[in-house]
RNA sequence: GGGAGCUUAGCUCAGCUGGUUCAGAGCAUCUGCCUUACAAGCAGAGGGUCACUGGUUCGAACCCAGUAGUUCCCACCA
């Protein structure tokens, strides 16, 4: 059978994915056996697959393929995030594109849009993430805003209430202008920027006196409702008590004096705008000022501005500016660097804005969460990130959970015409309370339900037992076993917004942890460092990427170099050895592959292989409990690149080559089966990494049901190994490299034999492994011989010295130089180990392994100084 | 401003309890090979003052202090 050269990735992918699923592999449902439970980061319905999709879910899915494979009853939860900022965006802006304005849609008629949306476009990211080979339990697919998920937001808001975790207040609240919406502080991302600093002289009452201020946002002087100094300043100590006239409005307000104030900065003296500033809004409590709001939610001027009334405050900043110039107002303007803050989702410049809004008390809710982490029960991974999260669960923040939105779930609170409001389910629940709190409320009162929605994480951070429906049946089958999940693999970026969050929701919900581990990928960047993102432009597009390299080389690609929390700096390359790794597997089976067809036909090859197959198997098992260790400790490219490693050179460099049979030969049988049984532990090593080729290798490799697949065969064993003989065989193949190498310096062409001889016995152990030598090297003879051959090159080996016939070419500087330099090397070497030797605290203090151990190398050491000198003066002439 | 981390080969990173067969890996580079599985390959080689300075120790890439550079998080002085 002719079988291709290269392997071909897209009709291995094409065959196993449809079959895996209508085989039902991914399927989970509770059983005896262990569950092993991943919840998958919920991607935005608005999403399209990108770079760091595809790393996430590539971890997931090699650690439920292992899992599974381990025996466990894996399960792997799909899903997708309703998303409302993001989403509702999306549908603003197709709706535009269509001509209509959101504003000329009732609340139900722009929900129905963005449904029929949602429906046409959200699934899109699930389908490309199973072009990755993501295996996920498709059946269970949720989504945030489905009816359960919904209910059980809805539930949890009631509750919390109840208990007094949410409050309603007036706060100063981080406002898109673009968005109209609130935004929580985490969403909004600082950056500095180029402004001007305005000085502002402002008029004191009563007085020909004018006390200037300093100012980057001139058009909030409308808002101005105090000037602020501090107590001390010896400058103003003659205006306490005066009062201040706001340019342009010439309004009076009171000069305060607050030690919030610094002297040094400015001019020491500062306006004080309380709607329009967090610490401003901090002073006009303490002392009691008036707040004009003098934007309009669109941050443009509002009514209350009186001035430049409906123009845009960026346009009246400069306009304002000219204003006071030409009214003797502006002192000087200065350019001035200063940090704004940017809305994460519009990238619109945030507007401090005083607010009636919903918050979520977080000081006791946290306690739990926290100790939780900090003892272990949750590991993080890195554990770097124990230092973030506990910074961040020290000092939270209450959590302002409404948002100005129609996509979410909306807040579950009732208001009657008086303003006075209820948290209640539904209409009838709300009347209900509303008449116990006042006999006297009338049936047919008027009541409105609140126009806001919940923050989107409101609804993920229930994610890990929404998905079981742990919140509408809290007894039921899927929950208790298969909660609290496993690993959770999230990016660090969102390890406050949603991983601590879930967390609170887990104790407070179901009195556990929602997993037990956080995987935390890092950030997937591009050759210059910078983030991948779509507005950049330099993010390559995955599903081209796995067209190109195949999904198998593309995943091999985004684990290669990504430690846990290590940023990834992605590279097209990465992607290319993984397809040439991929690659590699192939040839080695149709190597495989060609031996069966020589089996019986020719005369069969007669070396005694059984040392060599005994090697392969015990490596085996040692590469196997490397590999165990590496997963254990979440060092999933770690463990890849021993994978890689062990397939590519201990299996194809070494041992292919030492059993391949010669020319003209077959191969035994026995060597065969073993070959195919070594090959098959290597492909289900793999397949966590690399499922397509291995499903399809497993397939071609033996004799097999088309239903007995990889995907759930067995883990290979890993354990007790002879390291003795490992070292046998290491020592072999650094001859083989040292002899390798002299043909290549003095140029002796491969079919040119060569004879190598030792003076004494071999090792034993060793020499079993000579056949090797002898194959791979191109040997006439490999033996013993009484008396050192004179004027032959030599390579010394585990003390031992090998000779070999190539008299013509030695260079007799060269050689005495280098064996000086070695000499020189292993007597330093002996003088530190005689140090710590002679040293009692060491020899006392170290563990007798340890202290065996440099036993050890002393007399390593010594043997190989007496060779090395014997070397230098053969004839012991010094 | 506060906090955390990082700095080891050209690149990306290991180095887990301090111990010179411990300075490593992969990629990249160089050299020689179209050797019947694979040129997406084979074989070989070169490459590092472990950021810097000092300290602790019998012994430091590893522990401590300081310095420089760098990344991230938190806060947000108009």
């Amino acid at each position: 059978m002719e079988i291709p050269k290269t392997y071909d990735p897209a009709t291995a992918e094409n065959k196993w994915y449809p079959y895996w699923m209508n085989n039902g592999f991914f399927r989970s449902v509770p059983d005896e056996r262990e569950p092993y439970t991943i919840v998958i980061p919920p991607p935005n319905v608005t999403g399209v697959l990108h770079m760091g999709h595809m790393l996430n879910n590539t971890l997931q899915d090699v650690l439920i393929r292992r899992a599974r494979m381990l025996g466990k009853n894996a399960c792997w939860i799909p899903g997708t995030d309703h998303a409302s900022i993001a989403t509702e965006a999306k549908v603003v802006a197709m709706l535009k594109e269509k001509g209509i304005q959101k504003s000329d849609l009732t609340r139900d008629e722009f929900l129905k849009y963005a449904w029929e949306w949602k429906e046409k476009y959200g699934g899109i990211i699930l389908d490309q993430l199973k072009k990755l080979g993501a295996s996920c339990d498709w059946e269970r697919t949720r989504f945030t805003m489905e009816d359960d998920l919904s209910d059980a937001v809805i539930e949890v808001f009631i509750d919390l209430h109840k208990k007094g975790h949410i409050y309603r207040g007036t706060r100063m609240v981080n406002w898109d202008p673009v968005g109209l919406t609130a935004v929580s502080d985490e969403e909004v991302i600082h950056k500095e920027v180029d402004s001007t600093l305005y000085h502002v002289r402002y008029k004191v009452e009563n007085s020909d006196e004018f006390i200037t201020i300093a100012t980057t946002r001139p058009e909030t002087i409308l808002g101005d409702t105090a000037v602020c100094i501090n107590p001390m300043d010896k400058r103003y100590f003659h205006l306490h008590g005066k009062n201040i006239i706001v340019p342009i409005v010439n309004r009076v307000v009171p000069l305060i004096t607050d030690e919030y104030v610094t002297m040094d900065f400015g001019t020491g003296a500062l306006k004080v705008t309380p709607a329009h500033d967090i610490n401003d809004y901090m002073l006009g409590q303490k002392h009691r000022l008036q707040t004009i709001d003098v934007l309009s939610p669109d941050g443009k001027m509002s009514d209350a501005a009186g001035y430049y009334i409906g123009e845009d405050r960026f346009v009246v900043r400069k306009k304002i500016a000219k204003d006071l110039d030409a009214a003797g107002h502006l002192v000087k303007t200065e350019p001035y660097k200063s940090n704004i803050g940017f809305s994460e989702r519009t990238n619109a410049v945030i507007e401090p804005k005083l607010s009636m809004q919903w918050f979520l008390k977080m000081d006791e809710l946290a306690k739990p969460a926290l100790e939780n982490v900090m003892n272990d029960n949750i590991r993080l991974y890195p554990e770097k990130f124990k230092n973030t999260y506990r910074h961040w669960m020290e000092n939270v923040h209450d959590w302002c959970i409404s948002r100005q939105l129609w996509w979410g779930q909306r807040i579950p609170a009732w208001y009657d015409e008086h303003g006075d409001f209820v948290v209640a389910k539904t209409e009838a629940e709300a009347r209900n309370l509303f008449k116990q709190k006042n006999n006297a409320f009338a049936d047919d009162a008027k009541i409105k339900q609140d126009e806001d929605v919940l923050d989107t994480w409101f609804s993920s951070w229930l994610w890990p037992i929404s998905v079981f429906d742990g919140f509408k049946d809290p007894d039921n089958a899927d929950i208790k076993y298969y909660y609290p999940t496993n690993d959770l693999v999230t990016a660090p970026e969102i390890l406050f917004f949603w991983v601590a969050r879930m967390i609170i929701a887990g104790y407070e919900y179901r009195g556990d942890k929602p997993f037990s581990n956080v995987y935390l990928t890092g950030i997937v960047r591009d050759k210059q460092g910078r983030k991948m993102s779509k507005s950049l432009g330099n993010s390559p597009e995955p599903l081209e990427l796995i067209n190109k390299y195949g999904a198998d080389g593309v995943r091999v690609g985004m684990l290669l170099s990504s430690p846990a929390g290590n940023d990834l700096p992605f590279d097209e390359s990465l992607c290319e050895q993984g397809r040439n790794f991929a690659n590699k597997i192939w040839n080695a089976f149709r190597l495989i592959q060609s031996w069966s067809e020589t089996e019986g036909k020719s005369a069969p090859d007669n070396r005694d292989y059984t040392l060599v197959l005994k090697w392969f198997e015990q490596k085996l098992l040692a590469e196997t409990e490397i590999i165990n260790d590496q997963f254990s400790k979440y060092r999933v490219s770690e463990a890849l690149m021993s994978s890689y490693k062990l397939v590519w050179d201990d299996f194809c460099s070494w041992y292919l080559e030492i059993v391949k049979p010669g020319m003209g030969q077959a191969i035994q049988p026995e060597v065969y089966h073993a070959t195919i049984q070594y090959f098959e532990s290597l492909m289900k090593l793999l397949h966590p990494f690399m499922p397509f080729i291995t499903e399809e290798l497993w397939h071609n490799i033996a004799e097999r049901k088309e239903s007995d697949c990889i995907i759930v065969a067995t883990w290979p064993e890993a354990g007790k190994h002879d390291s003795s003989l490992l070292a046998d065989f290491d020592a072999a193949i650094q001859l083989v490299s040292g002899i390798r190498n002299i043909r290549k310096s003095k140029n002796i062409p491969n079919r040119e034999a060569l004879h190598v001889t030792f003076k004494g016995g071999p090792e034993k152990g060793h020499e079993g492994f000579h056949f090797v030598v002898t194959k791979l090297c191109n040997l006439s003879g490999l033996e013993s011989v009484t008396e050192k051959p004179a004027d032959q090159l030599s390579i010394l080996l585990r003390n031992h010295e090998y000779f070999m016939n190539i008299t013509g070419f030695v260079d007799h500087e060269e050689e005495r130089k280098k064996i000086n330099e070695e000499l020189i090397y292993t007597k330093n070497f002996l003088e530190s180990v005689m140090k710590k030797l002679g040293n009692e605290r060491f020899v006392t203090n170290a563990k007798p392994d340890i202290l065996a151990l440099e036993q050890k190398k002393k007399s390593d050491a010594e043997a190989k100084i007496e060779l090395l000198e014997r070397k230098l003066n053969p004839d012991g002439v010094r």
